[in-house]
DNA sequence: TGAACTGTGTGAACAGTGTTCACCAGAATA
DNA sequence: TATTCTGGTGAACACTGTTCACACAGTTCA
């Protein structure tokens, strides 16, 4: 009785072609590029096909976006030679702006559209982030412990302040905004510099609770707003 | 001999309706649904009519990045209580932050949009960009002399860390990226906050030369490299 | 083995997109 | 008045995402 599990085998097998050939067309030509059509032409099936796969185009972006999130979480290429609470913490955000660079389709799709409702909408559900989140949330709070960092601050706010300031610098610099004489590598080091020198400065922040938890988890003042 | 005039009259006013028109549905609908045909259809013109005023959409959507430039520099709404340099410059930022939230569709064209190339190809041409760079740098120029920023700063690298800042934040909070409990106020506060410690906490930075002048003006060591 | 059923790919169609172009009316010029 | 020119029209082209009636293949059952 392997009949069933061939057809959900072929099924799965064309679902990954589907994927497969977006995936190519996605990065060689940009998001913005890529057709249904192209799409089923490079699997050699009609249009219609997909949608038997994917309820719509958005779908299939989606479908991306988490393999982004897995790309970004790939160990392979993380810089082991960093050791102390600070380094790795300068290692992690380091490598989300690489990311930037490497994969700038994938990027986009990620942390910037907002073309792919579905990625807005169900943010929340990309288990692959919320895991890479919580690493690198681990990271802040050992530099906290080790004295790196104030123990005043909550590790979830420090996480958003590092990544909307490397966020900034990848969209200046993939929107092609900056000017001529300035180099974004530089840039990133800077803001990462800035970011860290302001956090040990001691400044008190303003905003609260950003800690990745479900509701239940959260403290009341929280809740109840 | 009015005739030539009346003519030139003429075209500017059918110019002006289709930026009028283009502004209009760009801003309720967001620049992605805006159509030429939606525009023709308001100004009751045929499609291809268009295309006598502009060689082509993306040049529409230049023109309005152009008056979203010129919507930026406005100085009505300008925080006039603000006296001391530094709180000049907390305030300059500040409205370049409300700027996103007030006009996410301008904003979302000119500084992260990648669909419009013209507008990353030409991006050194917007002269309202530039002008209101130039007044910033000259604000952070002041806290410098006044002694609220180390001197060894370069006006326009702070002018840079603090816009890439802000505009990863406005780039999650227009994404929709944001945890529930996060907001994106208290994090566009925090990152001002945070950039501005740092940047008194005398970091020394690696960013050079990203003065907005002519190439002629510019440093050799620049013009060599 | 033959009949019925089911899943799935096809291909046409719909409604939309940006853009081009032959045509033609009306205004400007001679 | 006759000619020239400017500029809008509307059809067409080549795309886009999506839907759907149809047909055919593989599977199931008698």
């Amino acid at each position: 009785m392997g009949i069933k599990e061939r057809q959900e085998r072929d099924r799965e097998a064309v679902r990954r072609a589907i994927l497969d050939a977006a995936r190519d067309l996605f990065v060689s030509e940009g998001f913005q590029n890529v057709s249904i059509r192209k799409i089923a032409e490079r699997i050699e099936y009609s249009p219609g096909a997909l949608y038997g796969y994917f309820p719509s185009k958005d779908d299939i972006f989606f479908a991306l976006a988490e393999e982004g999130f897995r790309l970004l979480g790939d160990p392979s290429g993380h810089d082991e030679t960093a050791t102390t609470p600070l380094d790795r913490l300068r290692a992690s955000f380091g490598q989300f702006y690489q990311f930037s660079c490497k994969h700038p389709q994938y990027f986009t799709l990620m942390f910037v559209d907002q073309s792919v409702p579905r990625i807005s909408r169900e943010y929340e559900r990309f288990a692959f982030a919320r895991e890479k989140k919580r690493q690198v949330v681990q990271i802040i709070q050992a530099c906290i412990d080790s004295g790196d960092l104030p123990a005043t601050l909550n590790p979830a706010v420090v996480f958003r302040a590092f990544s909307v300031g490397l966020i900034g610098v990848a969209v200046t610099r993939l929107s092609d905004r900056l000017q001529p004489g300035e180099n974004a590598d530089d840039l990133a080091t800077d803001v990462l510099n800035l970011t860290l020198a302001g956090l040990r400065s001691g400044v008190t922040l303003k905003s609260t609770s950003s800690v990745d938890c479900p509701l239940a988890d959260r403290p009341a003042d929280v809740k109840a707003s």
